[in-house]
DNA sequence: CTGGGGACGGGGCCC
DNA sequence: TGGGCCCCGTCCCCA
């Protein structure tokens, strides 16, 4: 007895499924774009990837080995079995997907790229050589081919994950957690002094030593290795991801310890411990990290972007209310926005969070969305701001919160809603009449009040009124944390927050009760304790 | 079990 | 663009 088709029904249900980005569970970042796909998909098809999903959600390719459409075609054919149609497949494509497959060690794409090449009267040449049953001859890029080095240890390209993803599986919360990531986060400070690594130069000055783990002096590990297991520069840039390029955003690979040495027993640490009058809490708090382990369209927890802060009226600055949505800005993935869900879809059951502003489309996942969106012309999208731009004038002022992407806000914001300078000697808002010194400054706190948000996370989709804001959150999915505590190692993604911590080491409580001269470290600890002195209970 | 305190992560916003 | 600060929320520890 046999299903018929069985496994062809199965493999289409799992493409249909990568499509909508559901289940997905590994991202694989190629230059600048993102595919999301299934672990056991990709471990199923390629050695390599076998080697490296297991380890990390995601996972960063040599972009000198595949492009963003040559990895797509390969993608596709993992989960198709097929190549795209050959009419519109050059002998160049093949080549490259060679180069691709080869590089990914994905044997039968492989196979099937030279077949392709001697049918079309090519001799798969240099990519050739980078063939399962070829030679070692370095690829162009001076890396030696794949295939040949089925290393029992997993060797990364740039796999990408956070480390705090694998610590928060561990069930003991104490002890042997807290001195692994002790022992981990001592190492990593040592790492610091090689941190000559260049972001948006993509270059690793550096090696350990040992040869094993190179930080950008930013808790991460740059190391990167081919298939192969030749060790190479950083070839993607953080900017790929960040797009607003982050000086601190180059490093792709936060782990800071290979595979090989992952499960090594991490150094003890000095007994900063004892420097402390309590030991910092040692817990990865990844509980709630942002790995990129989306789902179905997924954005991070607490997500729904828009009503979080919109909606909590946050120290009475998110007034404006209402208006919905607004168009994107018209330039490369900005055109979507994340917005409140609209009447028709249900985000916890539809999941179609990414909505299309031009046409109000809503997609279950950024994929689909961004594919939807190439669907619109820029006439059509400058059209349709034209018309809305003409009905926003008759409208007088309501249309104010349309949102419209404030990258695009012309000097002369007259027509935008924004009066003239000149006519706001104060610099005031319009909408909750806030003084401001400046036009900048105006412009900026006029921002607050749209709903818009222009600035999404290429990872998870989420969206930001500010771009810095995106760049830092952009840090917590790559685990970027620049500032490292010199008494216990502990990392911290902003300046501040390390400032805040060494008040644990220091003792210092410089907030202190004024009802019960209780000293706090931390001024939210102290606002929280003033809530108790306020509350009726 | 519960409440308070300690510590930390993330987002918004202003400078 | 990044720093700094504020707020919310959360987790853990401990009395």
């Amino acid at each position: 007895m046999e299903q018929q088709n069985h496994s062809k029904q199965l493999l289409l249900q799992l493409n249909q499924q990568r499509a909508k980005g559901y289940l997905c569970d590994v991202i694989i970042v190629v230059e600048n774009a993102l595919f999301r796909a299934h672990k056991n998909v990709l471990a199923a098809s390629s050695v390599y990837f076998k080697s490296l999903v297991p380890h990390d959600n995601l996972i960063n390719l040599d972009t000198e080995m595949v492009s963003p459409s040559i990895f797509r075609q390969v993608l596709d054919f993992i989960y198709t079995g097929r190549l795209s149609s050959s009419d519109s497949v050059s002998d160049h494509s093949i080549s490259s997907l060679l180069i691709a497959a080869s590089y990914l060690q994905l044997t039968e794409l492989a196979a099937l790229c030279r077949r392709k090449l001697k049918c079309n009267g090519q001799t798969p040449s240099s990519s050739n050589k980078m063939t399962p049953s070829s030679s070692t001859s370095p690829t162009p890029n001076g890396h030696t081919p794949g295939p040949l080095h089925l290393s029992s240890t997993p060797l990364r390209a740039t796999p990408i994950h956070n480390h705090q993803h694998h610590n928060n599986h561990s069930g003991s919360k104490k002890g042997s957690q807290r001195n692994q990531r002790r022992g981990q986060e001592g190492r990593l400070r040592e790492d610091l002094p090689e941190k000559e690594v260049y972001i948006s130069g993509s270059r690793c000055a550096s090696l350990s030593p040992s040869g094993e783990g190179r930080s950008n002096g930013l808790g991460l590990d740059l190391s990167k290795r081919s298939p192969s297991g030749s060790t190479t520069t950083e070839e993607v840039s953080p900017s790929s991801l960040l797009q607003s390029s982050s000086p601190h955003s180059s490093s792709l690979s936060p782990t800071p310890t290979p595979p090989t040495t992952s499960s090594a027993k991490p150094e003890p640490s000095k007994t900063s411990t004892d420097l402390q009058p309590r030991a910092p809490r040692k817990r990865p708090r990844g509980d709630k990290v942002t790995t990129p382990e989306l789902e179905d369209g997924e954005v991070d927890g607490e997500e729904n972007g828009l009503d979080q802060s919109e909606g909590s009226g946050q120290s009475g600055r998110g007034g404006g209310g209402g208006g919905g949505g607004g168009k994107g800005s018209r330039n490369g993935n900005t055109n979507y926005i994340y917005r409140q869900p609209q009447p028709g879809f249900e985000p916890g059951v539809g999941d179609n969070l990414y909505v299309c502003i031009p046409c109000g489309k809503g997609f279950p996942s950024s994929e689909q969305l961004n594919a939807h969106v190439d669907t619109h012309t820029h006439d059509q999208l400058y059209l349709k701001d034209e018309e809305e731009e003409e009905e926003e004038e008759e409208e007088e002022g309501g249309g104010y919160l349309k949102g419209k992407d404030p990258d695009a806000f012309p000097d002369d914001s007259a027509s935008q809603g924004v009066k003239p300078d000149a006519e706001e000697p104060g610099h005031l808002c319009t909408i909750c009449s806030k003084s401001c010194k400046d036009s900048t400054s105006l412009r900026q706190h006029e921002k607050s009040h749209w709903l818009n948000r222009p600035f999404p996370c290429n990872i998870c989709g989420k969206l930001f009124t500010q771009r810095g804001t995106m760049t830092r959150h952009m840090r917590s999915h790559l685990g970027l944390k620049p500032f490292a505590c010199e008494e216990c190692g502990m990392r911290f993604t902003r300046q501040y927050r390390l400032a805040e911590h060494m008040r644990v080491h220091s003792g210092e409580k410089p907030y202190e009760c004024q009802l019960c001269g209780g000293k706090f470290t931390q001024q939210r600890n102290l606002l929280s304790h003033m809530r108790m002195h306020t509350s009726p209970s």
